[in-house]
DNA sequence: TTTGTTCATTGCAATATTGCGATTAATTTT
DNA sequence: AAAATTAATCGCAATATTGCAATGAACAAA
């Protein structure tokens, strides 16, 4: 099949999933490390940094966006993209409350 | 391809992304909160609780397995799982550093 | 030993993802 | 206007993922 089926889950599983599924490539978790680390970026910056084709990193960047975890604004010929704020720490409190789950009480009963 | 081309990222990169990967599906995302909920749980109590087949479910607790967030005890003709709670805290660690950049000190330049 | 229970594995079909060459679109420079 | 620059899109091939029916393996109960 290759389909999530969604309808079973809850929306906040499903939310989780998604914002995961995003991170799940190398590329882009390397996309979005170089644009906290530099503040802004153009595509091309991120073609000569990471080792792929300009058609590959601008699907990559088209995901992130689409998630609107990044913002991109035409300059000239040039395309500025940078980190949005609002959405990432949004995205954060949806992961962490995730990740963040009480072990503390559990009995490990493996 | 469909092949990610990891030798061209850190292995830091890759981990994030292998994480990353295996919470990028809601039925896995399910698995794992009910885990947290309920302590221990075998795998019959996840195919009546989550709506999908023995079979699919087997594989999804398989990968949660083989990235050892869960380990898996054989009792009788059941097995009971559980989160392995070392293994869990520190992917934990892997992920917040990656989530929580810094981004204070950033201009939205967009 | 036979039967039932529970989970893992196999094998397959359907769909998704990744990567890139070729092309296009938008803009700047000359 | 023509050429150059930059990034998006198209179209394709290769691979990965998802889901499940059928089957197998391990154990328990009769």
């Amino acid at each position: 099949m290759g389909l999530a089926k969604t309808e079973m889950f809850t929306d906040q599983q499903n939310e989780i999933a998604l914002f995961a599924k995003v991170f799940g490539h190398p590329a882009r978790v390397s996309i979005l490390q170089h644009l906290f680390k530099i503040d802004s970026c153009v595509c091309g910056d991120l073609v000569n940094e990471i080792g792929l084709a300009q058609p590959t990193i601008s699907q990559h960047l088209k995901e992130l966006k689409h998630l609107g975890l990044i913002k991109g604004n035409v300059e000239g010929t040039s395309v500025c993209y940078c980190i949005d704020k609002k959405n990432w720490t949004a995205m954060k409190t949806v992961m962490s409350d995730f990740l963040n789950q009480d072990l503390t009480k559990k009995e490990e009963c493996c």
